[in-house]
Parts: C-alpha cells; sequence; structure tokens
DNA sequence: TATTAGCACTCATCGTCATCGAGTGCTAAA
DNA sequence: TTTAGCACTCGATGACGATGAGTGCTAATA
C-alpha cells in the first residue's frame, strides 16, 4: 500500500490536506496548500495532484466547488508511510510520570488513572481494557459465610487485584470449615494463573482421593463455582468521555447518541481492543475499518499493555478520524510502555 | 404555597399547560386546553385564566405570539398539591420485579442493577448512591501480603461488600503475621458498624496495653490505616445515560456538554442526593431548585433507600424539568421500597 | 358580573430568491 | 510540465414575504 503513491510531490499534498484538515476540520483547497507548505507550485498544480490522489481513493470531494478531504483509505496510507512518529518531548513525558504521583496505588486506579491520563493528553477520549482475571497470578482464596447457605469467595491476585462472587450452597457451612478449605487451597493454588487454577480444580476433583475426603471435594466446588464466571471477560474504563463532544464533527446528535451508546454497551469497544491485543506495538483502527462499531468518523489509536512477557490488556485512545495522529501515537506508545513498566513492578 | 392557586378552575388549567406541555414539549395555547380536558369554557376564558397565572409566576411566555410553557415554580406547585400519585400498577410493579432475577446478587450488583431498572422504566436516566462504608456492619477484615512492605486489607461488610485497599508499611511483615492480626481483629470488632470500627480503633490504641503488645499496635495501626480514607464517600451508578440524548430539550450541544460532564464528575449529583437523604420518602428537585448543578432544565426524583430502620442511601431518575412526574414519582418511590425490601434480606 | 365572540396584532417558522465567494476543471500560453 | 486565466458550480448567507398559531383587547351576551 505504501507504493500506491507515485512520486514525493503527490506525498507532499496528501500530506498537506491531512495536515491542515486535522487542523481546521474543514475541506482544504489548493490555494491553502501551495501558499502553506512551501511546495512551490501553483494551486492549478496542486489540483491537478488532487484530482490524481481523489481518483486513487485517498482524498474525497464532498461537491464540485468544495475543497478535498482525506478518506480513511488516504488517513490510512498517510499513517503507514507518511508520518514519521516522533518521539514524544522529554517534557511531555514528564507531565505524564507526573500524573501518576501519590503512594502504591491499586492495580484497578492505577487503569482508572490511565483512562483518565490518556483523554486529557489527547483531548479525547480514553481507554483501558483491564486484564482478564484468567491471566493473573493466583495469590489467595478467601470464603466468608454472609448467611447460613450464602457464601462469599474472594480472590485476590498477586498484584492485587480482587475479585469477589456469591456462592450459593445447598446446606449451611460454618466458617470453621470455610476456613478449613481457604487453607487447603490456598497451599494448593501458589504461583498458578487463574486459568492454570481453574484447570488444576478440575483435575483435583477427578482425582480418587476426592470420593472420600468430603472436606476436600466441598472445597474443589466452591472455589470452582467462583471462577465459573467471566474469568475471560474484561472491564473497560472510558475517561473523558466529554473530550469528545468537543469535535465538531460529532455536533449532530445521532452520531453522538451512537458513541454514547457504544459507552454505555461497552461490549462493541471491548472486544475492538480485544482484537488490538495480539499485534504488537501501536494499532490503528481509522473509521469504517472497524467494521464492529456503526461509528462512522471515529478512530481508535491502541496499543496493548504487558508485565514481563505478559500482554495483558490494551490501552488506547478513541477520537475521530480527524485526529492528531503525529501527537497521539507516541502518546498512546509511552503511555503503553510507562504502565507496562509501572505493573512489573507489581505483579 | 399550595394557597396560591385561588380558583379551582384556574388549578385545572395549569394541569392541563403542564400535562400538555410534558407531552408535547412546545408552548401550549389556549384553543388546546379548552377543547381537551372539558373545561367548557371558551379559549378566550382560558387566556384570561393563563394571563393570571403569568403573573403568579407559574406560568411564562417565550414570546408575545406564543403558548404558555409552566415556570419551574409552576410544576413545583402541581406536584406539591394538585397532581394526585397513584399506585403503581400491579403489572408495571410485576415487571420491575422481574427486572431483579437471577441467583443472589452482590450488593453491587443489585444497586447497579437498580439503576438500570429506574432509567429503563422511566425512559430517562437512573441514579443510585451507595451506602457510605461508614454506616455499613463489619464482618471481616483481611490482610495480605502482597510485597514484603505492601499489604493489601480487605473489608467485607455483613452484606457482602467487599472494599480493598494498599497499605504502605515501613518495615515488612510475615504473613502470618499479618493473619494473627486479622484474627485478632475479627474476634475485636464483631457487630459494629465501620463508623463503630473506626471509634473503637482509636480506643483501643489509647489503652495501655497496646504500648507493651507490639502485635496489637502493629494491628490497630494498619486497620486503622484501611479505614482513614473515604469511608464517608459514597460510588454513583448511573444507568440509561443516553436516554437524555432522546428529550429535544437536549438536543443542542451545549446542554449536552454540562449534563455529560456533571456525569464525568459525579461529585455534583453526589452531593444532590446527599441532600436528599434527609427527608423521607420522595423528594423532587425541578430545575433551578438545584442550584448547585449549572444545569437548567433538568430534574431529580429522588428517594432513600433503607435497610431496616438505617437510611442507606438514595436512588432517583434524572431528566428534563419537562418529565412525567405523575408516572415516575410512584416508579422511583416503589423501587426505592423494594429495593429496600430487598437490602433487608441481606443485611 | 363573568363569559365569550370577534378582531387586529405579534412573531417564529418556512420557503423562495438573489448574492457571494471559495474552490474547481479546463484551456491555452509559457 | 507548469501555470495563468476564466467560466462554472454550489453551499452558505441573508433579505423578504407568506403563513399561521396564538395573543390581548373590546364589545356584546347570558
Amino acid at each position: 500500500m505504501a507504493g500506491l503513491v507515485k512520486g514525493e510531490r503527490s506525498r507532499r499534498v496528501l500530506e498537506a490536506v491531512i495536515l491542515e484538515y486535522i487542523q481546521g476540520g474543514v475541506p482544504v483547497g489548493s490555494r491553502a496548500i501551495a501558499k502553506r507548505y512551501g511546495l512551490n507550485v501553483s494551486p492549478a498544480t496542486v489540483r491537478n495532484v488532487m484530482a490524481d490522489l481523489e481518483e486513487l481513493g485517498l482524498l474525497f470531494q464532498p461537491h464540485t466547488s468544495a475543497g478535498r478531504v482525506p478518506t480513511d483509505l488516504g488517513l490510512r496510507v498517510y499513517i503507514d508511510s507518511i508520518v514519521q512518529i516522533q518521539q514524544l518531548s522529554g517534557a511531555d513525558r514528564e507531565r505524564i510520570k507526573r500524573s501518576y504521583q501519590g503512594g502504591v496505588p491499586r492495580v484497578e486506579d492505577l487503569l482508572k488513572e490511565t483512562s483518565k491520563v490518556l483523554s486529557s493528553f489527547s483531548k479525547q477520549a480514553g481507554v483501558v481494557l483491564t486484564p482478564r482475571l484468567s491471566k493473573i497470578g493466583f495469590k489467595r482464596i478467601e470464603f466468608i459465610r454472609l448467611r447460613p447457605n450464602i457464601v462469599m469467595t474472594i480472590l485476590v491476585s498477586k498484584a492485587g487485584i480482587v475479585h469477589n462472587t456469591i456462592v450459593d450452597v445447598e446446606e449451611s457451612i460454618t466458617q470453621d470449615e470455610l476456613d478449613k478449605y481457604s487453607r487447603y487451597l490456598n497451599g494448593l493454588l501458589q504461583d498458578l494463573t487463574l486459568r492454570q487454577v481453574k484447570m488444576r480444580l478440575l483435575e483435583e476433583m477427578k482425582k480418587e482421593k476426592v470420593l472420600f475426603d468430603r472436606l476436600l471435594g466441598k472445597a474443589l466446588e466452591l472455589s470452582q463455582q467462583a471462577l465459573n464466571e467471566n474469568i475471560e471477560e474484561s472491564e473497560l474504563y472510558i475517561g473523558g468521555r466529554t473530550n469528545l463532544l468537543d469535535n465538531p464533527e460529532f455536533a449532530d446528535v445521532e452520531q453522538m447518541r451512537r458513541i454514547f451508546n457504544a459507552f454505555e454497551e461497552k461490549s462493541k469497544i471491548i472486544d475492538l481492543l480485544d482484537k488490538s491485543m495480539a499485534g504488537k506495538g501501536v494499532n490503528i483502527f481509522i473509521g469504517s475499518e472497524s467494521e464492529l462499531l456503526d461509528m462512522e468518523n471515529v478512530s481508535f489509536i491502541t496499543s496493548p499493555y504487558t508485565s514481563g512477557n505478559e500482554i495483558l490488556g490494551t490501552l488506547g485512545v478513541m477520537g475521530p478520524t480527524r485526529m492528531d495522529y503525529s501527537r497521539i501515537i507516541p502518546l498512546v506508545d509511552y503511555t503503553a510502555k510507562l504502565l507496562s513498566k509501572m505493573l512489573e513492578e507489581a505483579f
């Protein structure tokens, strides 16, 4: 796709149109480009180039006498082969780091804060997909008897993620019994991920001795139930939703409704971010490319974050396709790396 | 204020204007009211009455040749002394109950679900303020050593609300030690509310024996820290934000921005709901009455919910001042009672 | 005296129409 | 190959009049 645009000048013009469009949000004409951007050619020449670019599907003309607007494809080409991503300035990095001040935070708070950091530095919405429970390392399980036959299970991960469930048991159990269960399980499950824990529990349940050891059986059953639901699911933190309202292209209510519906549903955005977990480094979905969402004009810039070698989740920025990619791409990249580093310490 | 409106007919007219306005959202004229609402008077008479009501500040005329619109004061009079709140129909009650299907939920899920129920039945936004931690009953405390000098504390309430904090300790502690602490505290603190727990801890720390018992001292200190923050704060669940986008009066972006900013900030709405915790039964804030919010045209219909005799939090519906009060008031009322009943079982 | 019919008046809304100007494509000259 | 020149397109803007819903006032009526 990089070879799609033939000459240096065409590339310059495409870049100019996009930069101008990103800044102004209105179709951009040949004059403006010829004047600024020091191409040293006349508007007429620019017009010719633009006509070529339009034929290639990179630019688009809303109506005959209007300027040009980049298409999603045009943005794609620009991002893949024209724009050069510079590093974030040292000052910016410092400012981002400073946003995470304070003592040792809980992982959830760290992630929530990250969504805010992303949004405030991008002036768009920041999104952070939490790690799936199945990926986190087991630390401890507790059972607490809330009512005679209602037990709360609390799972704590190595990194300090807490997850609780309510289990309905058929016969009433005493707290003493429950304490025994948890002591037993805490010994058995050290140093596994929750996914491994789940499998381990299944293995154990098959062993013969379970048949003879009621304690064991019950403990296994209970924890199995606690793990049964949604350990493969992630949560989504969204920061700075209202920033999106400042984008003039979202001024009409219909568009806004779609976006805020997606915020409320979350599942669609989660699916999209899930996808981006596979690829390393920064990932970009431009407008219609993310078919999942019935949202035209919306782009995502995402990056997975890790701890050690394990990919835990994804974070990113959501904004209009007309977004300052050259600024936000390094922002997302840096934030992901910073978060990964902070998590490395915690996990 | 009830006596503000002199005659029966005036009241009927005020009611008619409000009903018509709630339905249509546009200024309502004398003809429409004379025709429907069987007043058996001519439009001219209605006009005279309307002029009187305007003088009283209950109606308002956007411009000379337009119909009338109720003012916030007009709505207040209507709600306080005209509208009669009927019971929710049995069918509606059934439908609401059915929304809470499924097994024993966690309290948080129950509250979150409630915000959704409120929004879906009102077609507006539903809000639920969670109980302050300080009000809930202590069940259990656990300490977990995440890293040598980082300890996670987990508080569990009787009703199964889980709250965790991270505490930074100066010298490293073993898990065994921590287990001793928690055993000790769990014995000490049974059957207190968290507020009482906090005070109890302070008392204990003053006793002489603490000076001689290092274990004791450390345990107290640790739990004290865990309780230090935000046990007087509440969380806010908001359901059905996007419903508000359907209200034509919020079509303009500026208004929308204000509202969604409030959703993101939350603190203003929390303050407002906090206020309504004092009054028993349904509470109504009409437009400018809730000066806290810089939101014209927004009303809140709220009600506290309880468990036993204790007021735990508030729930309600947030919508345009032009809202179907006669339907939503009983909805909020019933939902608060239903939730209270469900919580009574849990607490 | 309270109500109502009648009527002139007001004013937001809507469609029409002309103007304006940014931007284009094309042609011919450089 | 580039560019100056020019006719053309078309959305945006604003003026204008027609429309009609709704009013307030006055005089007639019950």
